[in-house]
DNA sequence: GACATATAGTTGTTTATGCAACTAAACAAA
DNA sequence: TTTGTTTAGTTGCATAAACAACTATATGTC
């Protein structure tokens, strides 16, 4: 089996995962640099209305791998700093469709580049390659976990 | 350079980590399911004082990514729940030595078990080639933002 | 139509994070 | 020994996560 693949040390920094939180650290500093006021989870949220705007909570739960009460409040500031409505759907009454305002969908540009920014200073020196299977692992990963 | 690597939704899960949230998840789950009642942040902790007790503060705060007034909280609930305790140091008295309790001692055996068993699901079907490859990349992003 | 069940979202509680401001001890230089 | 700086740790505040319990609407079945 795959039990000695890892050493102890190895074992715990895969499992907290401290790339994929240095990322998250630098990605905050990076807005706040660009005076961009958000949480990184925040952004999450917007990063998909930015791809489909109007979905539903439970929608943005399952995009953004949080539960339903993560949800209810990263709504509930995002609503409280103007970036975000909810609009009560008509087919449905029990659904909420979230939608960006004028000042959410500004945004957008802003928010990007300083993503891919951050993600290019995280690569550097990476080849396409390593890239490639570092995502299909951490995909098997997920898939094995759902 | 290597911004056209990533299409905009493969970015999104890289920078935000799904699979390592989903491995603390899924860890979280079965220590629970063991009847083990601690939280993964306080496993981190415990998990390097396993390697070495005594640890100040400062070193926990290196050791785990985390900072310190994180680490300060989660010393108070770990000694809240009886399984560490501040020893002031004698060397120098602004540090606080961290040790384990009898109880946390015993923690030890029965919480790597679950965390080997949870990290072999994670990989199961990952070859050791693609293993290495992923830490590599982990480490590299991990030096990039350091 | 009435009742059971599933789905969408909210609220309360505990734990944790990130940042800034703070205290206290150690150290260094004059 | 006094003064300034660094280091170790704590506290306050805002945001977020995980879980359980809850309300309200929708749906399926008899």
């Amino acid at each position: 089996m795959s039990n000695n693949q890892f050493k102890k040390g190895e074992l715990y920094s895969f499992i907290t995962g401290k790339a994929s939180t240095a990322i998250g650290r630098r990605l905050q500093k990076n807005f706040k640099q660009d005076n961009i006021e958000i949480t990184i989870e925040q952004w999450s949220v917007l990063y998909h209305l930015w791809k489909e705007d109007g979905m539903s909570q439970q929608e943005l739960c399952d995009a953004t791998f949080r539960d339903k009460p993560s949800i209810t409040r990263l709504v509930d500031n995002l609503e409280r700093i103007k970036l975000v409505k909810r609009n009560a759907s008509k087919e449905d009454r029990r659904k909420n469709l979230i939608v960006l305002t004028t000042e959410g969908k500004e945004l957008e540009e802003k928010c990007m580049q300083v993503a891919n920014n951050t993600l290019n200073e995280a690569l550097h020196g990476v080849t396409n390659g390593q890239i490639e299977i570092a995502k299909e692992v951490l995909q098997m990963v997920y898939d094995n976990l759902k």
